[in-house]
DNA sequence: CGGTACATTGAAGGGGCTCAATCCACGTGG
DNA sequence: CCACGTGGATTGAGCCCCTTCAATGTACCG
């Protein structure tokens, strides 16, 4: 239950590639040492530089841009296994800011040691640039979500994006999980005011869709959902490591 | 003024990063031999697996999704210089398809090809690299756009992340361009339908920002634009280069 | 000269926003 | 133990931005 070395980035990851002990023990050496963030603090501040990455090992946070006029776009949601330091990594400075929702646990990882594993162990950090990959695939379906789809559409795939996240990192069952945002934030996510997000959560709830109990959503009919918003996992799995890792 | 070796891509990237002839060299030798594509054909398409990177050389390429229902959403928007298989070489599948508005000409590098650039010349491919970061950027300035902006302030920062992307390759001047999509196209990576994409470039015309002859857009006030728009280039350029040349 | 592709403009309707009020859970201090 | 403040959820009414439907204009091309 407890085991020494299972972070969600680790336990992310071996759903998706076969993981060595060797691979895994690396992967988790990378988190260390961790420091704590409070809730509401800023992880990545924009405009100002930073010289690695951020793994996100417990708490959820958002990245976000806010607009002169207060107007707010959450661009993404990281959970625990996510890293938050792409793209502001590469540039001269961090173009959007990170802020912790909750109180969070993170791991920094300086780019040069980064680096430094493409040399060693590329198989490892194959895995590493395939998940930056992975978050230019959200951010694509994020943007279909919020050009094209109905607030319908958006809510429901939004939701189960969520769902199928949190399984990969253990923080969902088959069918439910914990909400980590508030209806303003769901909002400012997919581009709809917060009482537009409520009036659609009672729709989808008196479809049939789902239920809300306190802070827990619980997916009643996720195939129904899924064609409702024309879900497909794919975008969040289906690694190719073969390849990349038998070169290395 | 048709020096043997000046692709879009190398042209872009001397700009952001002091390459040497050697690295320019380098850079063109990736990309041939080339090949001819038809417009209206498609350079990627979705489901189907890709095994390496494709860079546009010369034309105009969209990358987009099309829901069940015939409502499309553009991604983004190639141009010569940029590279399309990313995030599709990653994947087992591509998730979106890629369509030449233009006839086209591209060349592709395999993903070994990469790698092992990554290996030898490790300043070359931090600078593509790089360039996957920069996509990620544009992408969640996308978002931004769809997500939170009126129509004027969308249309007016799509105009102008085209103008300054063009001039980068060479093929806009201080202040115009040749539109490359009509106003359908305009619509499907903003969000709106053609005919608001039409009313609202009338209305930035009236208003005295910019002008249009024919297929070729005049920014008249570009300052006043990128005030309307929130503009702010630096999600285009800005790499950290020395840091990352330096170990290699 | 008819056909196709694209731009343009009008009129009407709707999806989602804004403004506004109420309710509830929770924590805090008196 | 209760008063109160706060953050969040919920619901209603009216409006506006943008969509849809529809028609016309215009260039280009076989």
């Amino acid at each position: 239950m407890n085991s020494p070395v299972a972070t969600p980035l680790t336990q992310k990851l071996a759903r998706l590639v076969p993981l060595t002990a060797m691979d895994a023990a690396i992967l988790d050496g990378l988190q260390s040492p961790t420091r704590v963030v409070a809730r509401h603090r800023e992880l990545i501040s924009a405009s100002t530089k930073y010289d690695g990455l951020l793994i996100l090992i417990e708490g959820i946070a958002i990245r976000s841009r806010v607009l002169h006029d207060g107007r707010r776009q959450i661009l993404n949601i990281a959970i625990p296994g996510d890293m938050i330091g792409f793209p502001a990594c590469f540039f001269e400075a961090a173009l959007y800011s990170v802020t912790a929702l909750t109180d969070a646990v993170v791991s920094s990882v300086p780019f040069a040691r980064l680096l430094g594993l493409l040399e060693e162990q590329p198989r490892v950090a194959a895995t590493i640039f395939w998940s930056f990959a992975c978050e230019a695939a959200m951010y694509a379906e994020h943007l279909i979500d919020v050009g094209r789809r109905s607030s319908v559409e958006r809510v429901a795939h939004f939701l189960l994006e969520l769902l199928v996240r949190l399984q990969a990192v253990g923080l969902a069952d088959e069918s439910s999980y914990h909400m980590p945002l508030t209806q303003e934030l769901i909002g400012d996510a997919l581009g709809l005011s917060l009482q537009h997000v409520n009036r659609t959560l009672r729709q989808l709830r008196e479809e049939g869709f789902l239920a809300i109990d306190g802070q827990t959503i619980v997916i009643r009919n996720i195939d129904g959902l899924a064609a409702l918003a024309e879900f497909d996992r794919a975008y969040l799995g289906c690694f190719r490591m073969a390849e990349l890792s038998a070169p290395g």
